[in-house]
DNA sequence: CAGTGAGCGAGCTTCCGCTTGACTT
């Protein structure tokens, strides 16, 4: 018997499968052996030899594998294609091989779970590299120095367990840096100018681009209207027409960061959310008296597709879609930093429409697979043409523009139901004009803008940006955002990522202390040390200790002479001790913010933080975030008053005070209309849709 | 779609990257 493990005990199912008899699969569930959490556990003294342990809770898994070893003919490692698949290789090889020795330990690899690719791997073992070893230690061994130096800095100079890291603190500076660009941006005033005209009974609007030769803009209503006075409408005249047709290629099938990307921006699903649905996927789904791995594995980087699965598409399209399958199939390049260990992520089966898992899957993990399922089966779909109209108006020195489209090719649009993007509906419908024709003038639409400044990062945009700067793995992409949550060091509000005071105090304090480290081009470089090292042309202990020495020069420096920042994290507030008089102030505990007494030690007075004042007549009370006792469950509202008052509610309240009577807005969120606010009144009619064209009120 | 209620907030912390159950109510 040979005994083959692997990372996931879902892959080890499916490959134990397709191998069959002689053959036993078992999965180690990610490494092993690590560095023990408790300490530094790296001997500086000794060429920063790290001092691993068996993982907490790991045992039992390594005591059954060398069971099962012990009995095996011959033991096949085949963790995943990457750095840390080889380690976790080199690590279960060690451990076996200290009970065992003289055991016949080989290591395979495949980057997909195709039977011929297992069964291909297993016909050429390797030995373990161990170069690609020392890549991966250099890189642990580096993150803990970085890690456990920085946090103890936090502890001292602002608060008991904070933390810092390579890839942690770079993504909240990013975010800081963000806000700074928001807070700092100055919007500034300008003015379209639409004539709405009509042909027949057709109306539609023409945008004014040109006055007197010149490209219109215009900063003030009083301008605009102007420009008004001076043009005549009764000649508004068709001079030009310009056809074109724009083709549109599909997008490459999901990686880890893309999927996370597209769900958040079409789904409003946060990257935690995603990972855990498309886990479900991967995992199986049941689905009558079988079950079924709805998805390829969710955490790669690269866009990489099987023959079979190739073949298995491009029998589907042409039997469903015969026009749009391309003559070859499309080929997506991994990118450079890609480590492609894994396919894309994709249906393990094109059959299995979404329509036809319908009725096996809940809403989300619908929602999910058939943002996959049709991501997967357009990418190797021929491209979409569209026609697009652009007509010239003029009218006295005034010159107009206005664009009609139309999809003339559907290519892989068709099986875009979910995916379809905004603008193939946004565009406006004008009838077909002709050249010197006169159009009938309606009236004009001028409206006022404001210049967009940037936009917040959102766990869509920060995971693209991470990704870009190779900054983060696809295992890590979502669990950055969960810690930079969990420690306050980021709020989010309205899905956007926003700082908190204390974040904006971390994040100054480790880049102008420690700019090299805490900089995005930081990991770029490292990984550049690393694949010399990988390559066998640099020593990771020369790695590490080019690195440390200036390193912890600095982090002494800093830990003996930085003042202390911890007066700076109270938030001054308006409230007013009940207890004493004097101000409450913000502070962050443990279990999140909370208002103390400025008085403190003296006065110990605390309070929740108001959210809004109790809706309720002569009660006075404060709304309140709660949660049940257990401290579990979805967190509520209510008044500072109960039991006297018991009003309650599960929609968050807002700053924002009702138009209509004066009570506070919550926000809701439904289906339809995403997350929009509400009067928390309820004989209140009032509502509130955001959209992205700007806001939109109205009443039901 | 309905659902509903403590009290803490000085105390040993922390990294990144692999991977899932095993915990508790």
């Amino acid at each position: 018997m040979t005994l083959i493990i692997v990372e996931s005990p879902a892959k080890a199912l499916t490959i134990e499968k397709y191998l069959g008899s002689g053959y036993k699969v078992e999965a180690s569930m990610g490494h092993l052996v690590d560095l023990p959490k408790s300490r530094l556990a790296i001997d500086i003294e000794h060429d920063f030899e790290p001092q691993y342990i068996t993982v907490r809770g790991k045992g039992p898994k390594l005591k059954e594998l060398l069971s099962i070893a012990a009995r095996a003919d011959e033991v096949l490692l085949a963790s995943d294609n990457d750095r840390e698949g080889e380690a976790i290789a080199f690590h279960i090889r060690n451990a076996i091989l200290k009970k065992l020795p003289g055991k016949t330990i080989k290591r395979i690899v495949f980057n997909e779970i195709t039977p011929d690719a297992i069964r291909e791997a297993v016909r050429h073992p390797r030995e373990v590299e161990e170069n690609k070893v020392c890549a991966q230690k250099g890189r642990r061994v580096l993150d803990r120095l970085v890690g456990y130096n920085l946090s103890p800095i936090l502890w001292a100079k602002v608060k008991n367990g904070l933390s810092a890291g390579r890839v942690q603190s770079v993504a909240l500076r990013l975010i800081c840096e963000r806000e700074r660009e928001v807070v700092n941006f100055i919007p500034e005033e300008y003015w379209t100018l639409d004539a709405l005209l009509n042909k027949g009974k057709v109306p539609f609007k023409a945008s004014l681009v040109k006055w007197q030769d010149r490209k219109f803009e215009a900063t003030s209503k009083k301008e605009v209207e102007t420009v008004i006075s001076q043009i005549p409408t009764g000649s508004m005249t068709v001079t030009d027409k310009e056809i074109r047709k724009k083709q549109q290629k599909p997008k490459p099938p999901f990686t880890t960061s893309t999927l996370q990307q597209a769900a958040a921006n079409r789904l409003g699903f946060t990257s935690r959310k995603t990972m855990q649905i498309a886990q479900q996927l991967y995992e199986g789904i049941s689905m009558g008296s079988s079950r079924v791995g709805l998805i390829t594995y969710m955490r790669t980087d690269s866009t990489r597709i099987s023959d079979v699965a190739l073949d298995d598409v491009r029998k589907y399209i042409k039997e469903h879609y015969p026009k749009a399958l391309p003559s070859e199939p499309r080929i997506y390049a991994a990118s450079q930093k890609a480590q492609d260990a894994h396919e894309a992520i994709r249906p393990t089966y094109v059959s299995y429409e979404p329509e036809k898992v319908k009725e096996y899957l809940n809403r989300d993990q619908l929602k999910l697979y058939t943002l996959i399922w049709e991501r997967f089966v357009s990418c190797q779909m021929s491209n979409s043409e569209t026609r697009l109209t652009s007509y010239t108006i003029k009218s006295g020195e005034a010159e107009f523009r206005c664009h009609s489209s139309a999809v003339s090719e559907k290519g892989f649009l068709a099986v875009c139901k979910l995916l379809k993007s905004k603008d193939d509906d946004d565009a406006q419908r004008i009838p077909d004009l002709k050249l010197e024709e006169r159009l009938t003038f309606v009236e004009w639409k001028k409206d006022q803008h404001f210049t967009q400044g940037p936009s917040r990062y959102t766990d869509a945009s920060i995971v693209k940006m991470l990704e870009e700067k190779g900054i983060g793995r696809p295992s890590t992409y979502a669990p950055i955002i969960s810690v930079l949550l969990d420690r306050y060091y980021v709020v989010r509000k309205n899905k956007q990522l926003q700082p908190t005071v204390l974040g904006e105090i971390i994040s100054d304090l480790l880049t102008e202390q420690f700019p090299e480290t805490i900089n995005v081009d930081f990991t770029a470089k490292m990984e550049d040390r690393l694949d010399a090292v990988e390559e066998g042309t640099l020593d990771w202990h020369r790695m590490i200790g080019d690195f440390y020495q200036p390193f912890h020069e600095k982090v002494r420096q800093v830990q003996a002479t930085l003042e202390s920042v911890k007066g700076f994290l109270e938030e001054p507030t308006d409230q007013i001790c009940e207890k004493c008089g004097r101000p409450m102030v913000k502070k962050l505990g443990k279990y999140g913010f909370f208002l103390a007494c400025s008085g403190f030690p003296e006065c110990r007075n605390t309070q929740s933080i108001p959210l809004a004042d109790c809706p309720r007549e002569g009660c006075g009370g404060k709304i309140v975030a709660r949660k049940k006792a257990n401290g579990r469950g979805r967190e509520f509202y209510g008044c500072t008053n109960y039991p006297q008052c018991d009003f309650i509610s599960y929609f968050k309240p807002t700053e924002q005070k009702c138009p209509k009577c004066g009570q506070f807005l919550v926000e809701k969120s439904d289906k339809v209309h995403g997350i929009y606010r509400a009067c928390i009144n309820d004989k209140c009619d009032f509502l509130h849709y955001e959209s992205e064209d700007g806001d939109g009120e109205r009443q039901h």
